[in-house]
DNA sequence: GCAAATTCTTTGTCTGACATTGTTAAATTT
DNA sequence: AAATTTAACAATGTCAGACAAAGAATTTGC
């Protein structure tokens, strides 16, 4: 077994990881740093991992542009987000034309679609009362003539809670992020979806009732009215 | 007019854009340069550009990243996805535990699942033949016994052309690379799915013949298969 | 004509220097 | 003594130069 003594001690000695964000997510874990602390200064880096300056610098602007850190000169890199040997960052492009508001909400739909039809299904009696106690929040504010937009947040978000899985969550709040950053820019912000609102009780109510099907359709009816208005909105702005 | 001949200068000279990734999206548009051409090398940019090389790497790395572009020493850096001054970039980050890589494949299946029916519905002819050619492909590859991954990915990705929404293809594309990094990592590639491929034969003909519901089921079908192999996989590797 | 070896090109990494800006501590003034 | 201003410090931002490593292209040999 000891028959090649220097591979034996090189693969002995590999106990340090090779690339910058492998061992930066060491030093954080090692270190126990929590999200809002902050990173040691990039020259204490060059000395403790032993990579030069400029590749630390690499892998920390491209963790800075998918928000888990924030980096300011003259004070420090601090940490914004939570960041694990277990975490996977994946970055989306989106294009932002006439036609790109319509194509989020076009993915949006079956992920919106399939995260109510398994919380209809998998949701505990605690996450129902909760997502019913929202959609009676809404329909409160909606009623009072109050920005429903945040209400509405919290509504879907409950939803997406009792799926179980925080994929639809993160997808479908990025999408959204996205779509809200096209939309408010170029022209203000209309309020989109409002007439969608009275449909939000009925929804609650099947998801509560355990209707996936009922529930399903309700969504894809909410959904398919944002369309149309958002495409009635394209076109009135585009041409 | 002429009251501050300085600053009036100054105005005039800010004919170009100040960060790097303006100047770069500036340049890709002014060049033409199209999703698989390759940009300057790094050593002209910076003579382009003006700015230094490590500053242009950094945001060259984070592209990468976000799968903006592909980067290899010795050939050069090749544009893999569409960008412009219009273009938002977002980002996710997926935790990796025991159940992630089933709820990968919870968040695809609704998102396949519609972009076969809209492909289905929408594929212009020339767009037809293309699936079909790749599903022969993929079907020689399979059963000559060869690794029928890539060919895989050229079948699927026809069929996210044929959407004409290019955020499938991204969404889609994202998840099978954060899955197949989980998956890759810690346990050698047992190409999981190989029992699925003779399913995509009848699938690409679903699609051809315009039968939406038969596409949409055989796509359910395949990744539902996908999940329970991944789920036996997960449990085998984890108690 | 083809294969192998060589050269060239391009990205990857490291080092060192200076600029810019936020932070902190000292000095000055009131 | 307290508050304000000022100066020193610390941290990131940028640039330049050198070499390493690996893919691509060319040349050489047969």
């Amino acid at each position: 077994m000891s028959a090649d003594p220097e591979k034996v001690h090189a693969d002995i000695d590999e106990d340090g990881p090779r690339d910058v964000p492998r061992a930066l997510i060491r030093l954080i874990e090692d270190e126990g740093l929590q999200v809002g602390d902050r990173l040691p200064p990039e020259l204490e880096l060059v000395r403790r991992l032993g990579f030069g300056r400029s590749t630390i610098r690499e892998t920390l602007k491209t963790w800075e542009s998918m928000g888990v850190v924030s980096r300011n000169k003259g004070a420090g890199t601090r940490l914004i987000s939570e960041i694990s040997r277990n975490t996977l960052r994946v970055a989306l492009t989106i294009k932002h034309e006439a036609e790109s508001l319509l194509r989020m909400q076009q993915v949006r739909r079956p992920l919106e679609i399939e995260a109510v039809r398994i919380a209809t299904r998998l949701a505990t009696p605690e996450q129902r009362r909760i997502i019913s106690a929202r959609a009676a929040e809404l329909m409160a504010i909606y009623e009072v003539g109050e920005d429903w937009r945040p209400a509405d947040s919290r509504f879907h978000n409950a939803i997406h809670e009792a799926t179980g899985n925080p994929l639809f969550k993160q997808f479908i709040e990025q999408i959204q992020k996205a779509f809200h950053d096209i939309y408010e820019t170029p022209f203000g912000t209309p309020h989109l979806g409002q007439e969608t609102i009275p449909l939000h009780r009925p929804l609650a109510d099947a998801i509560i009732a355990g209707d996936e099907d009922k529930a399903a359709d309700l969504t894809a009816t909410i959904i398919d009215m944002v369309c149309t208005a958002t495409q009635k909105f394209s076109e009135a702005h585009n041409g």
